[in-house]
DNA sequence: GTCTATACGTCGATAGAC
DNA sequence: GTCTATCGACGTATAGAC
C-alpha cells in the first residue's frame, strides 16, 4: 500500500517545523543570526541537523522564514499602536504613536531589532528588509495621507513623507541598537524625544517657502 | 641567486590588482553585483580566474573593495558640494547642497547607486554599509553643528538630526532607484525638490511645544 | 524531485623575473 | 637555479528549470 500523509503525520509535520523556526527565532533575539548556526537551531529545537534541511531547502530560507514573521510583528504592533487611538486623535499624535511604539519595542527587544534592521545578513534576508520597509512605510502613510485629506496637515506626498521617516527612524535605531552599545533608560527616552521631534517637524510643519523649489528645478 | 621582488614586478602587480579592481566597479555599475561574476571580472581585467584570486581571498572581498571605493568617493563628492559653497553661506543652503548632490549623483549611476545603497548582497559588504552611512552623516552633523553654534538652526543634537536625514535620503532613493523602476527627468526633480524640503524641515524647523517631551517622557 | 547550468574557489603546470 | 605570478581547466556547491 502506497504512503499517504495523514492528518496526524501532517501535524505532527507542522509541530516540527515551529519548533524549528522558534528555535531559530529564539536564538536570533538573543544572539542575532550569528548564534543561528543551522546545528544549533536543530539541538534547541530537539531535532537532527539533517532534519532542519528536510522542512526548509536552505539556511537562508529558514532566516528568511524567522525574519518574516518577526517583521510582519513588529509592522503589526506599530499600526496597532497607531489604531489604537479613537477616531479624533489628531493625525500627528497618531505618527508620534508609531513612532514611539516602533522605536520602544526596538529598544527593549534590541538583539532581536538590529537583527531585523541592520545586523549585515545573508542576501535573502536582505531582499526581505526592502519589503518591509516599504510595509512600515504603508502604516505612516496611511496616517500622513488621512492627515492630509482633514487638513491637519499641510501638503505633501504621504508615500514620500512615510518612507522617509521609516529610514530617518531606522538609520536613527542602528548606533542605539549595535550590540557594541548600551544605552540607559535616560538615553531611551532621549532617543524617542528626538525621533517624535523630527518625525513631526518633518511632517507637520508648514511647507518651506517656493524657493526651495525654484532651488531644485 | 634568490628571488626578491623589484619595484618593476611591483608595479606590475599593483596595475593587474587595479584592473581587477576597475573591471570589478565597471560591471557593478553596469549591471550591479550579479553582473560581477569572478569570471566575467577576469575576462574584462584581461586575466585568468585564478589570478584574481592572488590578488583578493575572496569575491566579498574584492566586492567589499569597489564597494569601499565607490562609497568614499560619493563622501567626498557630497562633502565637496557642501563646502563649494562660500565661508557666509547659511547651513540650510549647504545641507540642501549636499542632499541635492549626493541624490543627483546617485539618480545619474543610478546602477552604481543602487549596488551602493541597497541592493541585497554579501555581508561583508553590508557590514561597509553601515560605516559609510556614518561618513555620510558626518558630512551633514559636520554643517549642522556649525549652523546651530552660530544661531541659524534651532537648537539640537547633530549627531541625531544627520543620522536620521541620512537615513531618510537613503530610503527615500530605494525605490527611483530600483532597477524595475525607471524615473523621467520630472520625477527626478520632484524627488530633489521634495528632499530638499523634507530635510529643511526636518533641521531648521522650530522645535516643538514641550509636550512632545511629555509625551516621550 | 531530478537534472543541468552556472559560478566560486583550487591546483598543478608554465613562463619569466631575479 | 630559485622563486613567483599567471594561467585555465577542474572540483564542488548551489540555484533554477522542467
Amino acid at each position: 500500500m502506497a504512503y499517504r500523509p495523514t492528518q496526524r503525520t501532517e501535524a505532527r509535520r507542522t509541530a516540527t517545523r515551529e519548533r524549528i523556526v522558534g528555535a531559530a527565532h529564539d536564538l536570533v533575539a538573543r544572539g542575532g543570526y550569528r548564534e543561528a548556526a543551522v546545528a544549533a537551531v536543530a539541538a534547541r529545537a530537539g531535532v537532527a541537523t539533517g532534519t532542519v534541511y528536510r522542512h526548509f531547502p536552505s539556511k537562508a530560507e529558514l532566516l528568511t522564514e524567522v525574519f518574516r514573521r518577526a517583521s510582519q510583528h513588529e509592522v503589526d504592533a506599530t499600526r496597532a499602536a497607531v489604531d489604537a487611538l479613537g477616531p479624533g486623535t489628531p493625525a500627528a499624535d497618531r505618527i508620534a504613536a508609531g513612532a514611539e511604539a516602533f522605536t520602544r519595542r526596538a529598544l527593549r527587544g534590541r538583539r532581536l531589532a538590529w537583527a531585523l534592521l541592520a545586523e549585515p545578513v545573508d542576501p535573502a534576508v536582505e531582499a526581505e528588509r526592502l519589503q518591509f520597509r516599504r510595509a512600515y512605510a504603508d502604516v505612516f502613510a496611511r496616517t500622513i495621507a488621512d492627515g492630509v485629506e482633514d487638513g491637519q496637515l499641510p501638503p505633501q506626498d504621504p508615500a514620500f513623507t512615510a518612507t522617509a521617516l521609516v529610514g530617518a527612524i531606522g538609520e536613527a535605531l542602528v548606533g542605539p541598537l549595535s550590540p557594541t552599545t548600551h544605552p540607559t533608560d535616560a538615553d531611551a527616552n532621549a532617543l524617542v524625544a528626538r525621533l517624535i521631534a523630527f518625525c513631526l517637524r518633518s511632517t507637520t510643519d508648514q511647507e518651506l517657502s517656493p524657493d526651495v523649489h525654484r532651488r531644485a528645478a
